[in-house]
Parts: C-alpha cells; sequence; structure tokens
DNA sequence: AAAGCCACCAACCGCGTCTTC
DNA sequence: AGAAGACGCGGTTGGTGGCTT
C-alpha cells in the first residue's frame, strides 16, 4: 500500500503547537499567500504544503471571525444552502470572517438539526406539509407537489421559460414569465415593482468573471435576464434594477431541468 | 469516581479542476 | 494537446471536553 505523503516524508501531522502556527504566520505574512508546497520548507515547518494551506486558511488568516454564528448568519446560510446545496466555500464567500470548514461544521452540528425541529428537511429544504403553512400569498400553481425553499421565491412555469443552449457546458438567456411578478410573495412595494420579467429571451454574454460572484445579482424589468452558465447546476443572472440598491438584496436565478427536459426559473431574493 | 456517550471542530484524505510547461 | 504538479473543495475522521449514568 502507498504511504501518505506525510508519513513518507516523516512530517508533523495532528495539531498544530504555537510555535509552527507563529512560524507559518510569520512566513505568510512576509511572502504572502501561495505556493504552499514550498512554504513548508521555506518556513522551517514538518508539514506537507496542504496542511499549511488548511491551517493558514481555517485559523490562522487575519479578519477570520470566531466564535458562535449571529441569527443573522444562520439565516443566511440556510437561504444559500436551500438554494446551493453543499458548496461551502460559495456559502462561505457570503460570510465574512467565517471559512468552509467553520460553516459546513456548523452545519452538520447545529443547523441540520435545527431544520429537522421546525419540520424542514435539511437535506432538500422542504416543508413538512403537516407542521409548517404555506407562505398565503404564494401562487400554489407555480409550486410542486411539496413546498419549496422557505424564503421569497418565484417560479415561472416551463412553458413560459426560454433557455437557450450555447453549448453543452455553458447555456444563457433566461427569462422569466409574467407569473413571476404576480406569484412574488411582495412584502416590499420598492420590490414588487422592480421584479419582473422581461418579454422575450435573448442571448447576452456576461463576462466570466462576473458570473463567478454568486452574490449581489439583480435581475431588470427591462434587461434580458441572461448570462454564461459556469455550471448547469447553478444560474445566476446579472443585471441592475434602478429601484434597488444591489447592496439591500441578493438574488438568485436558479433554473432546473425536468425529465422531459423543460426548464423552469426560479428567482430568490433575501436580504 | 469512572466509564460511556455525545457534540464539537480541527485536521486529514481523495478527487476534481486549474495552471504550467 | 497533453502530462504533471499545484491548488481547492467537500466528505470524513479522530481527539477532546462536557455531560450523563
Amino acid at each position: 500500500m502507498r504511504r501518505r505523503f506525510c508519513e513518507k516524508q516523516e512530517l508533523n501531522r495532528g495539531a498544530w503547537s504555537r510555535q509552527e502556527d507563529q512560524k507559518l504566520t510569520e512566513y505568510v505574512q512576509k511572502h504572502g499567500e501561495g505556493k504552499w508546497r514550498v512554504i513548508p520548507r521555506a518556513a522551517g515547518l514538518l508539514r506537507c504544503g496542504k496542511s499549511c494551506r488548511l491551517r493558514w486558511m481555517n485559523y490562522l488568516r487575519p479578519n477570520l471571525k470566531r466564535g458562535n454564528f449571529a441569527e443573522d448568519e444562520e439565516d443566511l446560510i440556510i437561504k444559500l444552502h436551500a438554494l446551493l446545496g453543499n458548496r461551502w466555500s460559495l456559502i462561505a464567500g457570503r460570510l465574512p470572517g467565517r471559512t468552509d470548514n467553520e460553516v459546513k461544521n456548523y452545519w452538520n452540528t447545529h443547523l441540520r438539526r435545527k431544520l429537522l425541529s421546525m419540520g424542514v428537511n435539511p437535506d432538500n429544504h422542504r416543508i413538512n406539509h403537516h407542521s409548517v403553512l404555506r407562505p398565503p400569498r404564494l401562487n400554489e400553481s407555480t409550486f410542486e407537489q411539496d413546498d419549496q425553499i422557505p424564503c421569497a421565491i418565484t417560479s415561472s412555469p416551463a412553458s413560459k421559460t426560454s433557455f437557450h443552449e450555447q453549448d453543452d457546458k455553458l447555456a444563457s438567456a433566461i427569462t422569466s414569465s409574467p407569473a413571476v411578478k404576480t406569484t412574488f410573495p411582495v412584502q416590499d412595494d420598492k420590490l414588487a415593482s422592480a421584479i419582473t420579467s422581461s418579454p422575450a429571451a435573448e442571448k447576452a454574454s456576461v463576462p466570466e468573471q462576473d458570473v463567478q460572484l454568486p452574490c449581489a445579482i439583480i435581475s431588470s424589468p427591462a434587461e434580458k435576464i441572461s448570462n454564461k452558465l459556469p455550471d448547469l447546476s447553478l444560474k445566476l443572472a446579472l443585471g441592475n434594477i434602478p429601484e434597488v440598491k444591489t447592496a439591500e438584496y441578493s438574488v438568485f436565478n436558479d433554473v432546473k431541468e425536468d425529465n422531459t427536459g423543460n426548464s423552469a426559473a426560479t428567482l430568490l431574493l433575501f436580504k
């Protein structure tokens, strides 16, 4: 059997000592992050690069927030998990000072249980019919049999959603149907007027780097909701709504295909 | 007091993706 | 274009401390 890298090199494993932390911190502060493979030797550490990177990213890095999660952080994690699933690094990216490892651990030890106790399935975020009422203003016809994510969501029927495939990997041009406007559970007039749909799908391209940002996504009534999609499971719509400040809301546009190949758009907004 | 159980979380591992040559 | 190395992500493990019996 092949020996693990750390064993082969007779490197330290397990908990980090204070001296090791100090050496790594000093080295990274002086030379910067990256080149993790050369850092251990350069910093005088008997660790593999991978271990150094992990220690730095999850523990030593400056501006890390430690301690209990605030209620709004919990709330955000739950909403993001509902949309993104176990994409811990993406979720952590929306929580300043939190690491993917920390968010993942918190989810597994606290939030998972919390959702279960609320009658919500933590794997798919569907609500147990017997324990939770549907939001009163949602259009029932836009939902599948089970309730979906327990926050502001609209879904457009597959038939009204246009979805162009540019190639196997990327797809573009998503539009929301007029149903979006009427089924959105509006809690705020500003949003109500701002969130609407474009009349027809049109291809448009969005710079790749923008698509990487999993946040501050706003759709415009006038503009097409369209983009390049780095991943078929996550479609992000980018644009601007003049009436709504992007700093105030996060919007996700998710498109799912059913087994007949039809696609349905889901728009999710939260503060 | 001590054994057993459980929750928490730091750290490890394997694998997929990206980058470099 | 493709091989190799580096990096990053998510699942899992294992040590530790607190609580219960």
